[in-house]
RNA sequence: GCCCCCAUCGUCUAGAGGCCCAGGACACCUCCCUUUCACGGAGGAGACAGGGAUUCGAAUUCCCUUGGGGGUACCA
């Protein structure tokens, strides 16, 4: 069933949480996977052992799963091609360049590093691009000697052909390069492990790779790679290269933008099917034009060829109307699970599951995002509401306040409050009566004295939740308020 | 500097020579609904970066300019 001519990857390296980012270019090659029957790949780039953590590989898996990415190979489940971690495949980088070395398509470089600084401040000075000079290509047996006596531990490089590199980017169009502008590069490193353009080929090849979709700012890396492939004899996999995802002033989404962790929207409330949703818009979109639309749909819609090749700014306005209508569309169950960890700071067992749901279907439509609930519902615990200043000297103290709560609170003791619809009913009874001042005049006072303030909740639901006794008590509690 | 990529409303985008004096969504404004804020509904304002060329005809093709992004590491 599953296409053996599709795998596809994401290869993050854990030097920071799941950036988002890289969670778009990781959903989209799920998207493609499921969409083709392919399989999604995990593997983690730790090759920078200096900066990478054990606590961002665990923030990788995590947020991956939060927002529904499963893999089907990966270092936790692993898979056929493992080991899914590149620390843990050095074995195989050097076996690969010991090949590369021996078909003289590599070669040891002895410089040091003082010695190509030397290099670029000479290119610098004549005014001439670096390029490394390709000066240890061709050392002898003596030389090299005499370099490792002197104690120099090498470097691997590869030596990069002089040509026109055409390649055909799925997402870009042809893309063209002339190789004779990048020098031979490293592919290992003086303590013996692979560079990033090594690693990724290596290990691209050996899992089976056929479509590397990735942030175009790995454009330039292509030719590079290619040439590793081509050396190896290996079948080069097709690219695609997705526009970028920048902060609102166009420049690289960074930390002083706000979030830009997976796992940082999560914790504040959205929703990880509104979120995922969210990420697809960033650069594809649907052949019908509607947006808001369930993963599974999204999978079955998906193709490269409606992925934007321009880059995509990452603006909260869409992100928090589109979580809205998650939140608004979510059946009120499974909306008041998901609620209850960003209530902990309630007793939330002073109502029923069926009351809390009442409370929290009656503060829906006003959220953005799930961590907004605390203050949305606060008013319905506790004795009495925390009342603003503003709220208490320009609305419940006036004249005409204490005069519509003084009615109220006749009317309060019979409003019979299990039925929400008599109390609405009453209160359009209650406003009519209170003549000639303005409807809201009237609802205002009301509602201030029960959650202490101006907006909110129908109030009518407000006041059926809260039951007879704390509505008595707030509404006594507003009258006797010094005037 | 050099190389590569990109360029449609503020933002995400549709558009692959006539269907476009450019469509949708968010945001914004107005109105309606309404006891408030929202939600919902109906409208409005708002863009083809500039210049050449090709063509009967260009947002769509080509060139230049400008702007933005990326790369230029023993980082990934």
């Amino acid at each position: 069933m599953t296409n053996p001519n599709v795998r596809v990857r994401i290869a993050p390296s854990p030097t920071g949480n799941l950036h988002v980012g890289t969670a778009r270019t990781a959903l989209f090659n799920w998207l493609f996977a499921k969409k083709y029957n392919g399989r999604f790949i995990l593997r983690i780039e730790d090759t920078d052992l200096e900066r990478s953590d054990e606590k961002y590989t665990r923030n990788i898996f995590d947020s991956l799963k939060a927002i529904g990415l499963d893999w089907d190979e990966g270092p936790d489940i692993g898979g056929e091609f493992g080991p899914y971690k590149q620390s843990e495949r050095n074995e195989i980088y050097e076996k690969y360049a010991k090949k590369l070395l021996e078909s003289g398509h590599a070669y040891y470089c002895y410089c040091t590093r003082d010695e190509l600084e030397n290099e670029k401040e000479q290119a610098k000075q004549e005014k001439r691009d670096y390029i490394y000079s390709g000066r240890c290509r061709r050392l002898s047996e003596d030389e090299a000697k005499n370099y490792t006596e002197q104690g120099r531990t090498p470097v691997i490089r590869f030596t990069m052909p002089e040509k026109q590199l055409l390649f055909n980017d799925l997402v870009k169009g042809e893309i063209n390069f002339d190789t004779s502008l990048t020098g031979d590069f490293v592919i290992m490193k003086s303590n013996n492990t692979p560079t990033y353009n090594f690693a990724v080929v290596i290990d691209d090849m050996e899992m089976q790779i056929s479509h590397v979709i990735r942030g175009e700012d790995h454009i330039s890396n292509t030719p590079r790679q290619i040439f590793i492939y081509e050396a190896l004899g290996a079948q080069v996999p097709q690219f695609a290269h997705v526009g970028m995802i920048l902060a609102p002033d166009r420049s690289k989404l960074s930390k002083r933008h706000g979030a830009t962790a997976v796992s940082e929207f999560i914790e504040q409330g959205y929703l990880p099917e509104a979120f995922v949703n969210f990420l697809a818009l960033l650069g594809w979109s649907s052949p019908d034009e509607q947006e808001v639309k369930p993963f599974d749909e999204i999978a079955s819609l998906f193709s490269l060829d409606r992925v934007s090749s321009t880059p995509a700014v990452f603006e909260l306005d869409k992100l928090n109307w589109l979580n809205g209508t998650y939140i608004r569309n979510l059946p009120i169950e499974e909306l008041s699970e998901r609620s209850k960890k960003y209530l902990s700071e309630f007793d939330l067992s002073i109502y029923s599951e069926k009351q809390l749901h009442a409370i929290i279907d009656a503060v829906r439509n006003n959220l953005a995002k799930l961590n907004e609930l605390p203050g949305a519902v606060s008013y319905f615990f506790g004795e009495a509401p925390d009342i603003d200043d503003e709220i208490r000297e320009n609305i419940l103290k006036t004249e005409q306040s204490q005069k519509i709560l003084t009615e109220f609170a006749r009317l309060a003791p019979d409003l019979g409050y299990s039925d929400v619809e008599s109390i609405h009913e009453q209160l359009g009874e209650f406003r009519k009566q209170m003549k000639p001042v303005k409807p809201r005049d009237v609802m205002w006072a009301i509602r201030a004295a029960l959650t202490g303030r101006t907006q909110g909740a129908d109030i009518s639901i407000v006041i059926s939740i809260l039951g007879k006794k704390r509505v008595l008590h707030r509404i006594q509690n507003a009258i006797t308020a010094p005037v």
